[in-house]
DNA sequence: ACTTGAGTATTACGTTACGTCATAGTATAT
DNA sequence: ATATACTATGACGTAACGTAATACTCAAGT
């Protein structure tokens, strides 16, 4: 079947301004153009369409799923299995804010209390679920599941901000962990900048006192053995936890000051 | 308990500029200023904050969230029921989603079939909800029961541009009804312009050829019998549903050409 | 053949709900 | 006393469209 503009923004539920602007940031280009200018879809738009609206009904921002779908390993079943998980994820969140809108009544009658901490659940909640989605393993590494509840705990308590600058630490020791591991030197200046970083993402997580360059080490040893951290790091390229846990062992050795 | 701007921050998981935009647009003011200029909130703008961001979670814009919260006989208790309802809903919608995902895997994997439609089942049907919730009573008047199936076939085919169309029709009616009703003319040119407004609503919904000044007139008389009607247009005043018949019915008699 | 209404395309500017600095004053811990 | 953390006030940036304004094109009625 092939569609007009307006059919496809019908069909889908979105505006016609939607489709356009969507053509106009690559994001979904027409099976073909008209002589006289129309755009037309196919069905392939339309799946990829589906696809997009699933992506933003998960509030995903329109430039990664662009590159989602671009990249070359793209799996649509895959992915779809993905949405799956994060839609009943969501739902979980919704019948926590329902359970809290619930409460809140009752509070409201007299017939129950809350604490103002309690009030909010359902809205924080999302912070730990992507804190448990994106770095569970991180956290919850064999070496520090015994700090993992103090981990918890700090999070919980963490202020929005802090984890903001936990997440842009994130990023950045991946970003320049790919450029290290490209170099293949861990003993590089870049690696270093990497452990640095890694030692700061650490601290915001562990309880204030537990970092030492000991600690740091064994944690780098212990990822290796993980599957979790190999999955996790090796996405960048084979043998980068590895080459990770290496440039680890030389910052901690010649940074002797903590 | 009182908190700073951080606090507050933390606690409901949104970030401190948020607090200070809320601020900023008379949303959600602090309790105090403090005399080196420091924010200071109490428990009742947690409570509102709350208030806020189930509203927000809902997708309703910030302007709306401020107007609602501020009209005199805004009801907390209600107003949790209310949003208690759209959580239930959107749980729904989710759920409606996830079935959706679930086919469609089914169909990459060739055990199952679905039409282009269908593909985007949970997203339009979003549509077909703020209709049955904002103007269910209106479509589904005593008067028009029988037309209501047709309605609906219509509503569910009816492009979202229309849909907006016809979003904007029943603003402007609403609001130059509240202007003409204030006059107290039912004769006067505004209350005409509504009603033509009326009319042009209701076109949008009948099945085509439906509209006759006699059935429209005929609805006007079923509004007022009809306490649906008459608590959707009698929250513009009381009378104003009987204004709003009146109008018809003199509009219906001087307009002879349809 | 001609008008008319609906659909389409292309700028282009407006809007919402903040994010992200930049700058500067203030509180707190060592 | 000085560093670090928190706060305030601008001011500019951004994402994902909405909302006209203008100009074609097309199908339908007369």
């Amino acid at each position: 079947m092939e569609y007009t503009v307006n059919e496809l923004a019908t069909m889908s539920g979105v505006s016609v301004r939607t489709i356009h602007y969507y053509d106009q940031i690559g994001l979904l280009s027409p099976l073909r153009i008209e002589p006289n200018g129309y755009r037309v879809y196919g069905s392939a738009e339309v799946d990829l369409l589906q696809q997009i609206l699933f992506y933003r009904e998960l509030g995903v921002p329109l430039k990664k799923i662009k590159s989602m779908m671009n990249m070359p390993d793209y799996n649509r079943e895959k992915e779809l299995e993905a949405q799956l998980n994060a839609l009943l994820q969501k739902r979980k969140q919704i019948e926590v804010l329902i359970g809290n809108v619930q409460r809140t009544i009752h509070t409201l009658r007299g017939e129950d209390d809350m604490s103002d901490n309690e009030k909010f659940e359902g809205f924080k909640q999302k912070l730990i679920d992507e804190n448990e989605e994106i770095y569970g393993a991180e956290i919850r590494s064999r070496y520090s599941d015994d700090l993992i509840d103090a981990s918890n705990a700090k999070v919980k308590g963490m202020s929005r901000e802090k984890w903001m600058e936990a997440q842009n630490l994130s990023e950045q020791i991946m970003e320049k962990l790919k450029k290290a591991f490209a170099l293949g030197n861990p003993a590089s200046e870049l690696a270093k900048e990497v452990c640095d970083l890694h030692r700061q993402w650490l601290c915001m997580f562990w309880k204030d006192g537990t970092y030492s360059k000991q600690a740091h080490k064994e944690l780098a040893e212990g990822y290796v053995a993980d599957e979790r951290f190999t999955a996790y790091y090796d996405k960048i390229g084979e043998g980068c936890t590895k080459f990770l846990r290496d440039a680890i062992a030389i910052y901690c050795e010649e940074n002797k000051k903590c």
